[in-house]
DNA sequence: GTCTATAGCTTGATAGAC
DNA sequence: GTCTATCAAGCTATAGAC
């Protein structure tokens, strides 16, 4: 057999670039070919399922590296430095807002049916980042019910000012974000 | 000639709805036909530019459509009274968070040149909405630079969560964002 | 594990009748 | 202003050679 063209890495960050600017419909098997260097036959030759089989391998990539993004919110020491951690590591992995979210772009469009397996599959993400952020809140002392909302609020604004990035090109909310996440979670 | 099947304003709030479901390339013309009851022929006879022309329509219709829910913010009248009049426009323009934004479904997407015809023309609506935000806040008081900032973070919040709402089901943060929004654009 | 070649379908778009 | 019929191009997916 030939050698692998790509490792398996940088073909899922490929993947994941290509779907986070693109969305589901809009990510043709050209521009995957294109994007990875790899021929049809050999896409379908690592991803059998096809181009859905490629999105759910991309957000299952996505969930793995989102984990150690925000790896610091559950190690030792002070609560805000873990916080202002993560607030860096976020920036570097949306080019300071300059990135899509792929949640928001794989979320769009349906089914005939009115069901969107990815967008269901790639809702677990966003739970498990608001998630993330509940627990920090908790222990940063807000009661269960504050700590909820504080961590919701929290994605609500992250997962705007990408969007707002995205359409006006300026990111000045996203970085405002950054630096008020700490005292978003904490509440102090 | 046979008569209208379907008037201006009904065509295009079925195409509004359409779009905002599917974004650009998850709206074909197939389903396009399907959901106004025209025939691909039928719609190139009203859209002589084809989908680009139907997706510019939808965008110069939601462009008015905003600024009657926008309106109130330019009436007479208490500054708190008229934003909140406004939160409870909006509220019934995406039925309370569960409906997706334009701007966002329309955003997704770039040609291969790098540009979005769409998106470019699009980004105007979400300038004017930030704008109309920053006005009300100077007049709440709000220095040039608060009242922008103001003015932005409501519309990231908003923003976000639709976003949250669409990918979670839940329309908690949004509801939280009308309530909050006086408070949120005039910093009292 | 990669490739070329190809199948079968859907897409966006057009011609021309009524 | 609507329609049927049709088109070329692009789409996802597969077969089979190396």
């Amino acid at each position: 057999m030939p050698p692998e063209k790509i490792s398996e890495r940088e073909l899922m960050l490929a993947l994941t670039i290509l779907f986070r600017e693109q969305g589901f419909e809009g990510a043709t098997l050209s521009m995957i070919s294109k994007a990875t260097g790899l021929k049809r036959a050999s896409l379908y030759h690592r991803f059998p399922g096809g181009k859905q089989d490629i999105a759910l391998a991309v957000t299952d990539f996505t969930e793995s590296e989102f984990k150690k993004v925000l790896a610091p919110l559950h190690e030792a020491g002070n609560v805000k430095t873990r916080i202002r951690k993560v607030a860096r590591n976020l920036g570097e992995y949306y080019d300071d807002g300059r990135r899509s979210c792929l949640v928001d772009a794989l979320s769009v469009g349906k089914e005939a049916d009115g069901r969107n397996i990815i967008a269901e599959r790639i809702a677990e993400i966003m739970e498990a980042f608001i998630s993330s952020f509940e627990q920090i809140a908790r222990a940063a002392g807000a009661s269960a019910k504050d700590a909820r909302i504080r961590a919701e609020d929290a994605v609500v604004r992250f997962e705007g000012s990408l969007v707002v990035a995205r359409s006006t090109g300026d990111t000045g909310s996203f970085k405002r974000w950054q630096k008020d996440l700490a005292r978003m979670l904490t509440g102090t």
